[in-house]
DNA sequence: ATAGAAACTTAGTCTGGATTAAGGGACGGA
DNA sequence: TCCGTCCCTTAATCCAGACTAAGTTTCTAT
């Protein structure tokens, strides 16, 4: 992991912790043995650290749904695959899923923009597998029943099982179902 | 709607709009057509207004709850009815169910204290009933899937179809579905 | 009419915390 | 040895924005 990938994992923590507001350049400098001044010498602002963080996140969710769909055998397999992947994903970061969703009103107008761009073309992914599979469903019906699930999964953070394997099990089987009820 | 309930309900709107760090008193002044310090005859500081806001919240969503399962016939409709109580309540009040998961790690230590104590007691209704249906269910495994179908339901903010019923039948049948994969 | 309370206003005050200044030590290459 | 480049340090600077002061208008009750 590079200083840089070093230090934004540790503002990650802490923004998850206690919001963006809510952490001085300090305390991240202090989390990686540094002053907060230092930061600088790597970042151009506090709010390029949110904004980075939160674009990696969204790229990198854009690209493993991409990747999934690209592999899958059919439409069925895939969504199967997606849910399971962003499962994993908020179970294994559960930090970056917390700061994604309550620190994006902080970020810059195009850093939010561009995370925005970038989380509608990941929705766009699941909807068009899910009206692949079912041709007849309403898109407007299929994105809100993709962003209902995604917020599901999303609730990862606050609802970790002792056993993260029971945990993945668990959101994997009521994602599935909720997705089902309401496209079939 | 008393004076400080107008000033409130102005504030969430605000807040969830740009998240409590982004919003000024001014800004809130403004929203109610009267100036920043103006507020201070009303409320004793920004923090305290977003506590009063988050804990008024809880409460409401807490009694609803009870009221609820006092009067249900069985833990089925008991069931039933949170579900649905809880959905309409997302959808007419999309900005206080984001200022409440968004900005809770705002609030004042006392203020993030009550909320969560009420938080958990509302869970524990859900689980009660849902335990009660089904009395073999591991305890945190109901939790766990609680909070899913709440985390599910509470993404509404983003998810609105044009047509409010249909929201409220998406949702609704959504939440049930996973809610029954869960525990049966 | 008039005292007193409410509810505001504008004009500050004050502070936290982001950012910038101004070096210093460590290290690699000539 | 001496230079230049990193990476950091501490010591400012600076400003947005919460909050306070002091005074005005409006309303109600006597």
């Amino acid at each position: 992991m590079s200083r840089r990938e070093h230090l934004l994992h540790g503002a990650a923590v802490l923004f998850a912790e206690r919001g963006f507001a809510g952490v001085t350049m300090d305390d991240i400098g202090a989390a990686a043995g540094v002053s907060g001044p230092a930061l600088y010498h790597h970042f151009s602002s506090k709010e390029a650290m949110l904004g980075e963080m939160l674009v990696s996140i969204s790229e990198h969710l854009h690209e493993q749904g991409t990747a999934i769909v690209a592999a899958a055998i059919d439409a069925d397999h895939a969504l199967d695959s997606l849910i399971r992947a962003h499962v994993v994903f908020a179970i294994d970061h559960p930090e970056l899923i917390t700061v994604h969703f309550r620190d994006l009103v902080q970020a810059s107008e195009p850093d939010r923009q561009q995370v925005r761009r970038l989380q509608a073309r990941y929705v766009h992914i699941w909807v068009e597998v899910v009206t692949g599979r079912n041709p007849g469903v309403d898109p407007a019906v299929a994105r809100a029943s993709v962003r209902a699930v995604l917020g599901l999964i999303n609730s990862t953070p606050y609802n970790m099982l002792a056993n993260r394997d029971s945990t993945e099990a668990l959101l994997h089987a009521m994602a599935t179902a909720a997705m089902r009820a309401s496209i079939g």
